[in-house]
DNA sequence: CTAATTAAATACCAGCCGGTACAATAAACC
DNA sequence: GGTTTATTGTACCGGCTGGTATTTAATTAG
């Protein structure tokens, strides 16, 4: 929880609230077009000097590979806790289906993933990004393969398909998901669609 | 076809290629970040100079929409007319899948519908793109559901959707398709997951 | 020929961008 | 007290952006 990691030293006191930082670029992210919204837009809104936010995530790049992990650890990880836990397939796919429709920020605006739009336009992001979206990508998709393989060992689930693509489509329809809530598609479709995609799971 | 538009006129006489940027900028938009691909830039493939190309296209948002028209009119409209015939319903949902997947450019890089492309970064546009945008949109999902609602009075669609939501549901498969192969994914995957997706509807 | 008309490109504008030198400040050590 | 160490923010850098004022070139009309 402490990301401010402690440190009693010698030189002037550090006033810059890292957390404060990452909560602010993450919200922006989140709500705006991720290639246009620049530093100099993060120092303003998060009330940070820019050599200081430098010193911090030394780049750019450093910024939004910690922003990703802040997501991992607020957003995804509860999600991925869900899947682990012994609720029935069709129940978590549920809890699946309701957690990719309801995600807003905190308010209004653009809805969707944060990763899932970062994964998007990852081309267009720096090495250590690109990294760490590749490293939750995969997690991710083994996650979703652990709990159909459970699911199967279960007798839950009886479709004859392999563990591997079931994972790979349903990243893919809650991608399609998160897409559709960026682009102001209405949730309630958006779940219809996700609950028609679903349906050749059962 | 003629898209310089005969003007036996006065002055000096007209040098700049319109088709030509237009391919040059189709191209770009479509390989390249639309966000950060610059007016200079397609100046400079294009070989035309910036004055030339605002007396062309007034402005970004002018070349962009331009660009759609274009497109619609080379790579859409077959797909539409291939809809309005009267292929059974399998065979052009078939089709449509292999549309789907091998919307190459011309050469590498990724793929992808352009229009898709340009609809998910709809916000960030100019307003003419924007309405040209929501008119093909509106324009695919009615030739959808036409060919949905053909496809039930001839027999070969018998689940039970209202015509209008398979549209949304065959929009929503297509999006994601192109999506994906944007990021990179297989366009054998690709393929997979869009037949299973696409087997609800048999 | 000159005048009018149209398109050409150079060279510029203000405003951003990512990134950094640098001097001021605030603490701990001696 | 002075020195050392670390963080601060101002003010700047070159480079790029969308967009344009302006001059020059090429044509037709009279």
């Amino acid at each position: 929880m402490n990301s401010n990691t402690v440190k009693p030293v010698r030189g002037r006191p550090k006033t810059l609230d890292r957390d404060h930082v990452l909560d602010v670029a993450m919200d922006s992210y989140w709500k705006d077009n991720i290639g246009n919204l620049s530093l100099n837009e993060i120092c303003r809104r998060s009330g940070v000097s820019k050599p200081g936010l430098y010193r911090e995530f030394s780049n750019e790049d450093g910024l939004m590979k910690a922003v990703l992990i802040r997501y991992q650890e607020q957003v995804l990880e509860p999600v991925q806790q869900m899947l682990n836990s012994d609720v029935p397939f069709r129940e978590a796919l549920d809890n699946l289906i309701s957690f990719a429709t309801s995600v807003n920020c905190h308010d209004e605006s653009p809805n969707g993933c944060l990763f899932i739009k970062m994964r998007e336009s990852r081309v267009h992001l720096g090495k250590e990004t690109q990294a760490q979206i590749d490293f939750l990508e995969k997690q991710g998709l083994v996650f979703f393969k652990k709990w159909v393989e459970r699911s199967k060992t279960k007798g839950e689930f009886s479709v004859d398909m392999s563990s591997e693509f079931v994972a790979t489509y349903i990243d893919a329809q809650l991608s399609n998901a998160s897409t559709q809530l960026a682009r102001g598609v209405a949730p309630e479709t958006v779940k219809k669609i996700l609950l028609v995609a679903f349906s050749v799971l059962e």
